[in-house]
DNA sequence: AATGAGCGTAAGGATTGCGTTAGGAAAACC
DNA sequence: GGTTTTCCTAACGCAATCCTTACGCTCATT
């Protein structure tokens, strides 16, 4: 395996110093990297730019509540993610595990078993995890900064909407694979708008005109009628060079 | 729907007849398919044959520890195991996570955070986006993805109408069965068009003509004259990735 | 040989679904 | 509070798809 030469890092969202200091104390002595960070807003920064192996999060964040935190994550990563929570109601649990929380441990915990379920998500996990961008033609796609940007010039840069994104965002999960109708609009919509079909066509319709080379002969966002649409769009091999910042 | 693929299959691991009961009710009630097994011995011989999707293990089984058993399974299989159990002790924890659990419950536990967990470790794995599922001659089918194309050149490829690909289905999930009008007319159409032969005549027609070779002398789609229609595909086996340590 | 039932093929019109535009409501921004 | 952006609604032309009708063929039966 390559994995051996390279420390794996951890990403550590918790508002409370003392905590934080515990995990980091904790993996490091383990042979792990740790960041932290306090909030929500540093947490996705974090995992945009570091994209660091697994988060451990807190749920009582101050500045967005942790399963939409979750949400908003899961729409663009598959890190894995370990919910560490005061709380024992249930639904908090399901709404993190349903968000896309990999596990979800109650304080107070035992740090032994928290390391041991975060390493039991490693050993699950054969892909390191997808890098978050892809290429569509000539446009170079990054989902964590919702940037798109033209390969070339960095000067020809898009701007797409909220409701785009999230479009765009849906036919890139299954890049090359058809999207249905139905799946389309539930994930952007909800599943009280399965049948607005012309909410598809009017931002289908716009994210060709802003795409594609000629929107009236798509080339990478093609229709299969009656039933979906396609995206052909590759996924970018991994990124070689980590940008750093000094 | 020909979905009957798709249904996972969960082995259930307690000698507890109650909690088997109760498992077994709430999983089917969710889809699930469910096995049981009451020792470990018949669980390693469940897990070797019908190969399920995920087991559900009750620490305290009669003829084996249950930290042994997964060390047992880990040796050839990488089926996730969701560990169920009375005691809480750290040191059970430790040991079934470090034995290659994916995850710990510790009982009392609510069914639905059960659920959830599998469910959790089913996103994990599933990664890969399904590849052709039938071979029909020269053509290779990928149902879920709606595509067809020969084998050999990627370039041909054939584009079928959603009714098309309807009738292909019911044909494929029976395939090399023969498939009678009626039960053809029945899932298409509805009950209502079971005398409608001339809507076959027209659709097998339409598929001949994109799929064999000479439309004049089938030999993928045969017709069984007064009965029905017959299609000359085998199914590939999904091949997971059944990847095991070394 | 004639007949009729079942099947295959073709061509048209009816229907549905798609792409596009424009205008006003709602929300976000300054 | 006013401006800009974004979102939703409605409508229309056009294309893809579906259904209908018709006709020729084969084959088994008479």
């Amino acid at each position: 395996m390559v994995e051996s030469f390279e420390r794996k890092s951890i990403l550590i969202v918790d508002d409370s110093v003392e905590i934080v200091r515990t995990l980091v104390m904790n993996f490091r002595a383990r042979g792990y990297r740790t960041l932290a960070a306090a909030d929500a807003k540093t947490a996705t920064a974090f995992v945009a730019e570091m994209s660091p192996d697994a988060i451990i999060l807190d749920l009582g964040l101050p500045d967005l509540d942790g399963a939409d935190l979750i949400v908003q994550l899961r729409r663009w990563s598959n890190i894995p993610i370990l919910v560490l929570s005061g709380r024992t109601e249930l639904d908090k649990k399901l709404g993190a595990l349903k968000a896309g929380a990999d596990d979800y441990i109650s304080k107070p915990f035992e740090i032994e078993e928290l390391v041991a379920r975060v390493e039991a998500v490693f050993r699950r996990i054969q892909v390191p995890h997808s890098s978050p961008n892809f290429v569509l033609g000539r446009w170079q796609i990054d989902l964590a900064n919702h940037r798109i940007s033209a390969t070339g010039q960095e000067s020809t840069e898009t701007h797409l909407t909220p409701i785009e994104w999230r479009v765009l965002e849906i036919l890139l999960a299954k890049a090359g694979g058809l999207v249905s109708q139905r799946e389309l609009l539930q994930a952007v919509w909800g599943d009280a708008y399965e049948k607005e079909t012309n909410y598809l066509r009017l931002y289908i319709g716009q994210l060709r005109k802003k795409l594609e080379l000629d929107p009236h002969l798509p080339t990478y966002i093609l229709t299969e009628p009656g039933i979906g649409y396609r995206l052909i769009a590759h996924e970018l091999p991994v990124q070689m060079e980590k940008e750093r910042h000094d």
